[in-house]
DNA sequence: CAAGTGTATAGACAAATGTATATAGATCTG
DNA sequence: CAGATCTATATACATTTGTCTATACACTTG
């Protein structure tokens, strides 16, 4: 397995699957999924020749899942440390949403692929989207509960809360994705007063007499 | 114009736009977006030779704009109906969730056809997506503001909770899309949780000394 | 009925695609 | 150093694509 000493690096002109992913990644972009790459395009703009790229992946949608896993987990290590320093003391919402939209613009579009390979694309690929979607819902309900707690406040439903916010954040991040800045700030402020709606609301209905 | 008479309806092997567009609808689904549609593909299945579809439109991205503005007129009817059923009494949230979610199995897959090409696609289908929800927002949010007015509640920004209830049920709904009876029933109670929060938190927001 | 018009087709073309086969060069093993 | 092995390439092929040109049919019009 370790082969960083004994394998003197690796062969000259080769080419690793990060880079085929690295190019697969410059081709999509707002108006282009995964679905409409073909090999071809990807080994050409990874500079190398059609046949290469199958030493590396099966098919390109094989390459499109390590996409999807790659920006999954990158995703959840930009927010793990967002979380990190919520725990400072700063506000969930307001931390959490701006390093949302940071990523938004960020030069490795991990956000938009999560954002558009969810509703096409294979099953496999909506499959790992959902996988990651829930991954980021789990998260934040664990969070909701603690900061919840920790402020004597009760949740109606905290995974709903969760489920609700994490769907609605995505949701607008999709509208804001291609926008210039001042139509993304202005998205990242509604965004900002829909989740404290949410709260608000978790809160509300989480008093033993709603105002029905 | 009226060419219902003086033309004796039409030539005998005849095609019209709308079996075009009927083929390209079978052909799209969960796992096709207009994308991956080819020319020739939407032509063999309507049943005619390739060429013949220039008679109809110019290239298929013409035929997926028609195809959304037809989903997005269609599914404004549908609304509209069941808006006046809601007028006769029952609830707002159920009556339009119940109704949206048979949308989602409904022989012509318009809904699944919004929620997919607004993420991918041509500038101009997200455009007209955009510009669709739009105007599902701007018919919820007078209908908030009126059915609150009724019921003496105030809303702290009417325009926010309707953009709010509609991405998040068009974000659930596109989760719920090929999925069983029952995990749709759940989501779609998941769904109404999510949309009375949202109401709830709004109400709170709106009054003069919020919990904080 | 003859002429004209609009519709749908067939055939063909270049381009692009996925993939099979064979080949050149670099690297490791002996 | 010689052979084996791995990697990347080149060439090639059958498909599929979008689109051009020319042609056959059905209907309207005279």
């Amino acid at each position: 397995m370790n082969a960083e000493e004994l394998a003197p690096a690796v062969r000259k002109g080769s080419i690793s699957q990060d880079d085929l992913i690295q190019a697969a990644m410059s081709l999509i972009g707002p108006t282009r999924s995964m679905a409409t790459l073909s090999l071809r395009e990807v080994a050409r703009t990874a500079g190398i020749a059609p046949n290469s790229f199958y030493r590396h992946f099966r098919d390109v949608d094989e390459l499109g899942i390590a996409l999807i896993a790659l920006a999954g987990s990158s995703l959840r290590h930009v927010f793990s440390e967002a979380r990190q320093r919520i725990s400072a003391g700063s506000s969930v919402v307001q931390t959490s949403l701006k390093v949302f939209y940071e990523q938004l613009n960020a030069k490795e579009r991990y956000l938009e692929l999560l954002l558009c390979e969810g509703r096409v694309g294979s099953l496999a690929y909506q499959a790992e989207v959902d996988r990651q979607l829930q991954f980021f819902e789990n998260e934040l309900t664990s969070d909701l509960i603690r900061l919840e707690a920790q402020n004597a406040n009760k949740l109606h439903e905290p995974t709903m809360v969760a489920k609700a916010i994490t769907r609605l954040v995505f949701s607008m991040g999709a509208q804001a994705v291609a926008k210039s800045p001042e139509q993304q700030q202005e998205l990242l402020e509604q965004t900002a007063i829909m989740v404290y709606m949410i709260l608000a609301g978790a809160r509300a209905l989480a008093l033993p007499e709603p105002s029905v």
